[in-house]
DNA sequence: CTGTATCCATGATGATACTG
DNA sequence: CAGTATCATCATGGATACAG
């Protein structure tokens, strides 16, 4: 994994990683959050924004419209009474839960070491958002 | 308070991710490329604007600190002269390789596709921003 | 219920100039 | 070379009101 090592000093060549642009599919503090709350079964609308609580419907309508333009989300309306919608994951956009999960471990590690520290510290207050 | 699914079968409550504290340790649009281009050995400050032309010293050296500070990069600087530093991953940044490089596997698929996508339907214009 | 359109606050970024 | 300070800009997100 990782870069080829360099032969001196001098700069490793750029190896050019997708990363920007992988990066660019999770846009936003949200969309990662969606595809996980699609990650098992296909959600409606209202049922996203009670899954995430603090995500407003333009947002959330934003993201789902991005997520679907990549083809990573499809979008059915229902033809029901009142009018609702279903969002479920593509297979393209299930390939992304293993790297969500991947950093969700990585992230939830950290977290609890930086608890652990904080108890050997002292309780020092450390004001940090609360996961999910 | 428990949400009603449609269907009597389970599904996926929300199962508190820690998604969102995980992905702001990948903060802003460099931090991914900054771990990236650390993963094959340590690079010193110039030599990571030079890996990522389009980031500024600015950016590059808050990104710098606050991936330190997480525990996530170190620092050390070189007596020589001129005076120099070099930044290399901790094990704990070498957690995140791993999901990152997942991200840009699925990224690249994602953009090869596209890429196909477009010259079959002749080269639309698409004004997206090159990876890298 | 499912969205969408404004308006507004905030944060991240780039460019530039400057210090050690 | 390594880093910081300041300024201006732009994207993202929230709240609200409103439409289909």
């Amino acid at each position: 994994m990782g870069l080829p090592l360099r032969k001196s000093k001098v700069a490793a060549p750029p190896p050019a990683c997708p990363l920007t642009e992988s990066l660019s599919l999770l846009r936003g503090a949200w969309a990662p959050n969606v595809i996980w709350y699609l990650s098992a079964e296909p959600r409606r609308f209202g049922e996203l924004r009670h899954d995430i609580p603090r995500i407003s419907a333009r947002v959330l309508s934003a993201r789902l419209r991005e997520l679907e333009s990549r083809g990573l989300v499809t979008r059915k309306v229902l033809d029901t009474s009142p009018p609702s919608a279903e969002y479920a994951l593509t297979p393209l956009g299930r390939e992304l839960l293993p790297a969500i999960e991947a950093l969700a471990r990585v992230g939830r590690k950290l977290i609890d070491q930086w608890e652990l520290g904080a108890s050997h510290a002292g309780a020092r207050s450390r004001p940090r958002r609360v996961a999910v």
